[in-house]
DNA sequence: AATCGTACCTGGCTGC
DNA sequence: TGCAGCCAGGTACGAT
């Protein structure tokens, strides 16, 4: 499901929902969901008592920094968190909610995935740039740690098609396969491009289109294309915006040429066939 | 070493 | 109506 702007929508509303709680329990109902190598009942044993000190994201993953540890979670496709306060408890949990997470003022947060693609696993300690570093997770790109500079020696070191570049997290974070689409767009670059075969000129655009895509789709709260929901349950807005995403067959809003959807190393890729070049 | 196909899952939609 | 086949905001891993 989510792409950088949707997990940073969550992790703003869990922020806002679970700071301060303290996990009491944890209920597992599909153990796939738990990357471990201890039997559940330990895994469960090392969060007892621990406090949910801050939020934070890396990437598409969310992190709950806890008193002793750090809880690293990735909602793939379909991964929700569901909040519920002791007063309002569903009767039965939901089919598809897969771990519960019960803190000791009653109130429970609900792991929710559809396609069970989610994966939670614990780190320890509080330092994580080792795990997302042998990842191989590229910068941010909403921080300072994204330069130009980088961005271009990193494409010209590859003669990959520059989406599937982009989207395998390496050159930076956070693209997923609508932002890679709408960011691709507005920079006017053909997704089979050969990312080595970018101009100077190609590079910054598509450079300064991920910063731009980005910061304007979680202010915006991300997109809900089917079924995303932050936290508090919220759609995001962002769909209202897509320029190509979904929109094979309309008119490109640049030049009215009919929008094309093609198949990319197996995902449904949105272009101009007349504005993005190769 | 780098790149690609496939597995992991379920459900909604399309078309016969 | 029933059902087969295709599609879906992602990543890990094995094959080449």
């Amino acid at each position: 499901m989510p792409e950088l702007p949707e997990v940073e929508a969550v992790k703003r509303g869990l922020n806002q929902l679970v700071l301060g709680k303290t996990i009491k329990d944890i209920q597992i109902y599909w153990p796939r969901i738990i990357t471990t190598d201890l039997a559940l009942d330990q895994w469960v044993a090392l969060l007892q008592g621990q406090r949910i000190e801050a939020m934070d994201r890396r990437g598409k993953y969310i992190l709950f920094i806890l008193s002793q540890d750090t809880l690293v979670s990735h909602l793939r496709m379909e991964g929700k968190y569901l909040f519920y306060p002791a007063n309002q408890l569903p009767i039965n949990k939901e089919k598809h909610t897969h771990v519960r997470f019960i803190f000791t003022d009653g109130n429970e947060l609900h792991y929710h995935d559809v396609r069970k693609f989610g994966r939670i696993q614990l780190l320890d300690g509080h330092d994580v740039s080792p795990y997302f570093q042998a990842k191989g997770l590229g910068p941010e790109p909403l921080s300072n740690e994204f330069q130009l500079a980088d961005f271009r020696w990193g494409l010209a070191g590859s003669s990959r098609s520059i989406k599937p570049l982009l989207l395998d997290q390496s050159l930076v974070v956070g693209l997923g396969n609508i932002y890679v689409d709408e960011v691709l767009f507005l920079a006017q670059i053909h997704p089979l491009k050969p990312a080595n075969q970018l101009t100077e000129s190609e590079s910054k655009a598509l450079f300064e289109a991920i910063g731009r895509i980005l910061a304007q789709a979680v202010e915006a709260g991300g997109s809900t294309i089917r079924t995303y929901r932050n936290s508090l349950g919220e759609a995001g807005k962002f769909q209202q915006d897509l320029k190509v995403y979904g929109q094979a067959g309309r008119p490109c809003p640049r030049c009215g040429t009919e929008l094309v959807k093609i198949r990319v190393q197996q995902r449904g890729t949105h272009y101009c066939p007349s504005c993005q070049h190769l």
